[in-house]
DNA sequence: ATGGCGCGCGCAGCGCGA
């Protein structure tokens, strides 16, 4: 099974570049966020045409996930529980006896903004409803923008990026606090080339220059770990006209 | 790297993202 995770920054205008990627990638879950789309107008029936399923939870121009699948999605749930927050961040479903996370995670805006104390104060919640719900679901997979680069290596200055929005200390702490829940980034199960990122600024080549972060990512249970054979970023869709400025993050499990 | 981009909304220019 393959699953991924990837911020469109819009679906509705991402659309032709979400059905290129899912007939080339061929995911059997696709984790979408920032769709920005109402629920009434989610393009059901072009997901539907290219074989996908879909659950999602939006709301006009701000936030939005969804989740695709080839299989049957069941046990659809919304938001964190006992977290008092509705904009539309979370979404999960079980898809072939995995349990699906898809994470939209605040942005933070800058450390010391009510944004950021946000950002932590829902990273929180996060980590607790991760700590009882992986009991209940040892088969679980976090995937989403979760808008922090955990280290260093995920930022490609990090001398210019030390104690800025996704980069600060208390953010990577909160990070390592949801790894102590006994879930494994990925990416970094595998060997990995230097300056691997999953964002890069609409502004002055970021991409072309290679100024990125990775602050997307597929987060496994112990019992996925040993079932995941691989982790890759792929580029293709950031190098397309008018991209999103995410790429997707791709894992195969066994 | 930091003004510089791109999105939604809605019809001008702003809020927001990262």
């Amino acid at each position: 099974m393959k699953i991924a995770t990837w911020n469109v920054n819009s679906l509705r205008v991402r659309l032709p570049h979400l059905l290129d990627w899912l007939a080339a990638a061929q995911p059997d879950v696709a984790c979408l966020q920032e769709t920005k789309t109402e629920d009434a107008n989610f393009p059901v029936a072009e997901i539907q045409a290219a074989g996908y399923q879909a659950v999602y939870c939006g709301q006009k121009s701000y936030n939005g996930v969804a989740i695709l699948a080839r299989s049957p999605l069941t046990e659809v749930q919304h938001g964190i529980p006992d977290f008092p927050d509705d904009p539309k961040r979370v979404i999960a479903a079980t898809v072939n006896g995995v349990r699906i996370l898809n994470l939209y995670a605040p942005n933070g805006q800058e450390p010391g903004s009510d944004k950021y104390a946000y950002k932590l104060r829902w990273y929180q919640g996060l980590t607790s409803w991760l700590r009882a719900h992986l009991h209940q679901q040892p088969h679980l997979a976090v995937l989403g923008d979760l808008n922090i680069a955990p280290e260093p290596r995920d930022v490609h200055n990090p001398k210019r990026w030390e104690g800025k929005i996704h980069f600060s200390e208390p953010e990577r702490a909160a990070f390592r606090e949801v790894l102590n829940v006994g879930v494994k980034d990925a990416f970094r199960l595998f060997d990995q080339p230097e300056k691997q990122f999953t964002w890069w600024d609409y502004r002055l080549k970021a991409f072309e220059r290679g100024w990125g972060l990775r602050i997307d990512h597929i987060l496994l249970s112990p019992a996925l770990v040993p079932k995941c054979t691989a982790c890759t970023i792929d580029l293709e869709p950031r190098k397309r006209e008018r991209p999103s400025d995410h790429a997707p993050v791709v894992a195969n499990l066994n």
